[in-house]
DNA sequence: ATGTTAAGGTTGTATCATGCAACCGATGAT
DNA sequence: ATCATCGGTTGCATGATACAACCTTAACAT
């Protein structure tokens, strides 16, 4: 796999079957199974050294990215998005308000919500978090082969999708 | 992606470039850095769900699996191993203790450390737990190919190791 | 219009995982 | 012998999270 070949690699998969996932070996299971496990501390332990020179947590990073594509919004909506209990949500942006990355203004509509926006520094701010997390991935990864890391991101994401979808089903 | 094709799935994907790691584009590690962090979230909050009916959280259910292939050892062994600070170690082996999980014996060659050993019933509950959670990642990956699933697991082995090594190089 | 129900948020309380620092007793090296 | 070191425990702190009780405001039904 991986071959350094000159000037470009092809390659061709073949599946046969229904398509639908016949009866899959167990041990692909057991791999995920322990290797998320253990991914979770790694990471967790990724946390904790403090990723980027900025403060700036997993969570308060998410919420925050949230904020800045979606615009100004309810802790509500937000909770429901990042798929949060509210009461956390609302402790988070209590935090994220009393450090000065996000303002509350009345809803117009409804005076029950508060609008979340992020202030101006925020977006400066993420892309130099952004960076500093990319360029720690980078670092770590620096001697996979470029397919890999690209697979890895896929793959992450395709769980995701799949988890966010099959939670939103049932919760 | 994914079509129901009836008899089988034929994908040709070219990709040109040395195929060594040249540098490596930068949206490869947007992608990771994102959905890593995402990944933390959501595998968070499959852990709050209760994933197997025994209560046996993430990091007791690491710990437990290594003193179950490692043989008993004392308490600085196992927090080297998992990468823990040894703290940590001793409350979550605390814990363990006065579930009946592990027991302590005085380690012959010194008086300091207390070996540890898990009990009789843990290795069938250990088994138990494992089955429940591949069959819930079974279950959740359902609808991927059999391709996607290994890759993932190999893939994230790939990672932990290499996360592993480096943080024993710098700790 | 008015009273009941629902929805958006906040806050108290609890849990878990984790680390650092202070400490204690046993070891070992000089 | 003594003093640094090592294994381990415990106090304190933090962060992420949930649930439940509560408050305020809105929506709805009669």
């Amino acid at each position: 796999m991986h071959l350094p070949s000159i000037n470009g690699k092809l390659e061709i998969r073949m599946t046969f079957g229904t398509g639908v996932a016949m009866e899959m070996g167990d041990e692909v299971f057991d791999a995920i199974e322990m290797e998320i496990a253990i991914f979770m501390r790694r990471a967790e332990a990724v946390r904790l050294a403090g990723l980027s020179g900025i403060e700036l947590d997993r969570s308060a990073y998410l919420l925050l990215r949230y904020l800045e594509r979606k615009g100004p919004v309810g802790i509500k909506a937000l909770a429901d998005e990042l798929q949060l209990d509210i009461s956390t949500a609302s402790r988070q942006t209590a935090a994220l308000e009393s450090k000065g990355y996000v303002e509350r203004m009345a809803d117009p509509q409804d005076a029950r919500v508060s609008l979340l926006r992020i202030t101006d520094g925020v977006p400066a701010m993420l892309t130099e978090v952004r960076r500093s997390r990319k360029e720690f991935y980078a670092k770590l990864l620096n001697e996979w082969p470029e397919e890999d890391c690209r697979k890895l991101g896929e793959l992450l994401g395709k769980f995701n999708r799949t988890a966010e979808q099959r939670q939103r089903r049932r919760g």
